[in-house]
RNA sequence: GGACCCGUAGCUCAGCUGGAUAGAGCGCUGCCCUCCGAAGGCAGAGGCCGAUGGUUCGAAUCCAUUCGGGUCCGCCA
């Protein structure tokens, strides 16, 4: 249970009996109405700005409509105080016994705490990675691919119907340099000296296997047809091979991506004409002369007509071209067809995950998006910055040119996919992110990863230990009572935001809030573990204490529980213990 | 020239979509292990939230202007 919309509920129920009452008036807005958590706890255990908001409009001044709510307020029993304070704000403390139900609650409901009906069952979609099939992932993808995840899992705990899916780029000009790469490592898999590999071709040695792979299967017989034939299946079994690795990859990561979808079959399918036809019936095409772009003019610029989308009638700065010069659909218009496609599938809410490098492809593909679904569908783009690697503090020195790159596997067998994921979700998406081998798997505090997992290991080393006091007691039918501890209720107030955590954050499509919360939670145990240091009447297992010890074991199990429900969003597995 | 992102403690970053006295980690100072894992914890010092205007009961947060840093900029993908 959500604590803090429940008193929104109750706090909305008064207004209504208030204006019932005749003592505000009708049709008040409270959209802007909050029921909080206090930065400073020091103010209680809940806060309302509701006068604050509706001051105004009811015409009455914040602090005399604040004394109105409170009244009602204190009527209620497990309402212990209520203040007003400042400006209006409306101040509540809550009896220690509300708060101990939150962690019977926990203990009953396990890792689905935090679940919210927020989303109602809606469709959601979120297309991330979509690395081009040319090549294994490499360490910054690794970013996209775990934060579309971690998201997709977010919003999942939220109540949204989910799907995760990845968009292969299987039809452009890319997939043909691929192809005329893996040619080459194709001849050379057959005995073929092939030398230097040419200027424009895919160097990277992963081609040799699948050079050799085919070769292996196939013989010689690809030689011995006509090569633009030859070519589209040397293209067709490289990108499928890769495409497999790169699934490999993915999943080696913990990411398990549901639906691939093919640019080249969308193509095929006839599915960008389509679109196009469907913009061009809405009046949005028309064939125009773009201006150069401003201040950085290409050396061999000049006006050409195009095909153009006015993507301008929808936010955009420019309209944007549908077709090059030769009349062959950009990759705009195939991307348009792509999430027509996904509107037409269901989702009318997308959200797509894109590398730092593609900011500036934004405004248009939100405005092709409301104007192909006439603004039925809505299109989030999270641009996930660049990942620093570095070594003790040191940058880590890559060239594509010579092949130097660090690839996402190699990350992930050197620190562990947990490392990755959690480290991967300690900044914000559009912060660029230090990633420093040394620093991941160092066993301290500086290390949240460490840190968080520590905690959790820490809840279920004090669980063995009590392993025998625990045969047949159902934790979550105990006594909580006995806690009444400064540190014990501020785990148990902190456990208590989750649920709110879970909703902020899949609203706002910011998995990286349930990493600071997690931080947060963890600190809080670790905080409650030492007075148990100083105070040894302060310790979990209290020996001649059975329903002291079982009390505080019950919230224990609550804090693991709460630090797993967590984790599983971020797809990190929980340690049961640590060594070094 | 334009678009987008970022400017918060010495450093790395949070800041709950506008709330009360702006937080955490590192680093610095000083404490806490005969005791469930000190791989931790407690306390202290450290700030004009880049700058200037505006919006309102109230701004780090929203708007405008401006200064720094990053990403990108016809038909590439």
């Amino acid at each position: 249970m959500n604590i803090f919309k429940h008193y929104e509920a109750v706090v909305r129920a008064i207004l209504a009996d208030l204006t019932a009452a005749g003592k505000l008036p009708e049709g008040l807005d409270t959209g802007k109405l909050t029921v909080e958590p206090p930065r400073d706890a020091s103010h209680g255990d809940l806060s309302t700005n509701a006068a604050m908001v509706l001051g105004k409009q009811a015409r009455m001044a914040p602090k005399a409509l604040a004394e109105l709510i409170a009244e009602a307020l204190r009527a209620r029993g497990e309402v212990t105080a209520v203040e007003v304070a400042g400006p209006g704000f409306i101040n509540l403390r809550l009896s220690p016994d509300v708060w101990r139900a939150g962690v019977a609650d926990i203990l009953r409901v396990g890792t689905t705490f935090g679940d919210s009906d927020l989303g109602q069952g809606r469709k959601v979609n979120v297309e991330y990675v979509s690395a081009n099939p040319t090549g294994p992932l490499h360490a910054a993808h690794g970013r996209g691919a775990v934060f579309g995840d971690a998201l997709a899992s977010l919003l999942k705990k939220a109540g949204f119907d989910v799907t995760r899916e990845y968009y292969i780029n299987d039809a452009g000009a890319q997939v043909e340099v691929l192809a005329r790469s893996a040619m080459l490592r194709y001849r050379e898999a057959l005995g073929e000296k092939i030398g230097e590999i040419p200027a424009g071709l895919y160097p990277g040695e992963y081609l040799s296997d699948v050079g050799a792979a085919l070769a292996a299967r196939d013989g010689d017989r690809w030689l011995r047809i006509d090569e633009t034939e030859a070519l589209a299946a040397i293209r067709d079994f490289a990108i499928s091979d890769i495409m497999e690795t790169i699934r490999d990859d993915l999943l080696a990561l913990g990411v398990d991506i549901e639906v691939f979808t093919s640019e080249r079959a969308l193509v095929a399918s006839g599915a960008v004409d389509a679109a196009l036809r469907t913009l061009e019936e809405r009046g949005l095409i028309y064939v125009g002369v773009l201006e150069p772009p401003k201040g950085k003019k290409p050396d061999d610029w000049e006006p050409r007509p195009q095909t153009l989308f006015a993507a301008t009638k929808f936010g955009d700065d420019v309209d944007r071209p549908l077709k090059k010069s030769d009349g062959s659909n950009t990759y705009f218009a195939n991307d348009i067809a792509y999430h027509l496609d996904k509107y037409r599938r269901g989702f009318a809410e997308q959200i797509d995950v894109w590398g730092a490098d593609h900011g500036g492809y934004i405004k248009r593909m939100q405005a092709a998006v409301k104007a192909v679904s006439d603004g039925a569908a809505e299109l989030d783009v999270k641009i996930c910055q660049l990942v620093h690697l570095m070594q003790n503090g040191e940058p880590v020195k890559m060239s594509k040119r010579a092949g130097t790159f660090v690839t996402l596997r190699d990350v992930i067998e050197e620190v562990g996919k947990d490392v990755v994921r959690f480290i991967m979700l300690t900044r914000r998406n559009d912060q660029t992110l230090d990633f420093d081998f040394a620093k991941v798997t160092e066993q301290s505090k500086d290390n949240p990863v460490f840190y968080v997992q520590y905690a959790h290991a820490r809840c279920r080393s004090v669980l063995r230990h009590a392993a025998a006091r625990l045969e047949g007691v159902d934790l979550a039918s105990v006594d909580l009572s006995p806690l009444t501890g400064e540190e014990e209720m501020n785990l148990i107030r902190r456990m208590a935001t989750w649920p709110r955590l879970v909703e902020a954050a899949a609203e706002a499509h910011e998995p990286h809030r349930v990493a600071f919360f997690l931080g947060d939670l963890a600190a809080d145990f670790h905080a409650l573990w030492n007075r148990g240091k100083d105070d040894a009447t302060l310790r979990f297992i209290v020996e001649d204490q059975p329903a002291l010890t079982v009390a505080r074991l019950a919230l224990v199990q609550a804090a693991a529980l709460t630090l797993a429900s967590g984790l599983q969003v971020l797809g990190v597995e929980p340690a049961e213990e640590l060594r070094a």
